[in-house]
DNA sequence: GCGGAATACTTGAAGGCTCAACTAAGTTGT
DNA sequence: ACAACTTAGTTGAGCCTTCAAGTATTCCGC
């Protein structure tokens, strides 16, 4: 409330509504498609798009922005799942490597373009090409001052 | 990735990025300031700005666009820590209202400037008058379009 | 090359959220 | 007035996330 002027109220308030209800939606539709939550889905996903689908459990935190540990719950689930397996570095045995097994990969081809169509649905269909724009460039902003203190 | 184009995967992105991390900050604010998630911040609020300061569940949980289930738990957990009370209406029996009490008034006046503080660090500080906006515009249009099918 | 600090990750407990099943109270049709 | 349906909210199990503490390995200074 104070030191917020209406309209960044306004538009605060307006953006958590919106991010609920999308990652509500996200959330249900991976579960439903994919049998996991989002969070677990977008590993998937970024280890899907990395050369060797290969990464440490510290660089897929970092990329994320998950905790490790909170990683490394996740990780435990999906190779339970079968979706990926770990591996220890033979170079720095602290270093775990999580590998995308084919299991894996046919889940993220599958899931993919049911996520499209869902992330279509409930907001670019709404939105003109300028305010994508806008969008992107205004998240940006944001997640450029990310762990910085403050301007 | 099939079904959107680049600037709106970009955009998605980093907007996802930038939710991620605007809720962990706000969680973890609510938490350390106020002693609760961020979620059962939202309810207080909420509460606190009703006239009365007294809603029924499910007036309650409509507005804030949680389940019944989440919100049972929630209120549960917080009429244990004293900040609301609930109590059955005599007209309709089925129905609970939920009540704010002094304590939970405190706590609302207490943790609200330091959240402004932290949202203004962690979003509008890097955004202009413009952006706001167009933000509000942008989350608007997708939350209008909320459990209605698709366009 | 040894002791201490730092790095990389794991673990377990506690609490929040979802989902499905359930209870209780009001409403409707006949 | 009674059965069937609907509405309002609760419950419990299971999973996910956080937080604090712990393990194992490597690095650094001397």
């Amino acid at each position: 409330m104070s030191g917020l002027t209406d309209e960044q109220q306004h538009a605060w308030r307006s953006l958590m509504l919106a991010t609920l209800v999308l990652d509500g939606a996200l959330d249900r539709q991976s579960q439903r498609d994919g049998g996991m939550p989002h969070a677990y889905y977008k590993a998937l996903v970024l280890l899907y798009e990395t050369p060797g689908r290969r990464l440490a459990m510290g660089a897929l935190a970092a990329q994320l922005r998950y905790s490790l540990s909170r990683l490394t719950h996740a990780v435990a689930s999906m190779e339970k799942s079968g979706w990926l397996r770990r591996s220890r570095s033979t170079d720095d045995r602290r270093v775990q490597f999580v590998q995308l097994t084919d299991a894996g990969i046919q889940t993220v081809r599958h899931v993919s373009p049911l996520q499209a169509t869902e992330v279509r649905a409930r907001a670019f269909s709404r939105l003109t090409a300028e305010q994508v724009q806008q969008l992107d460039a205004i998240t940006a902003a944001i997640v450029q001052g990310l762990d910085s203190p403050t301007s």
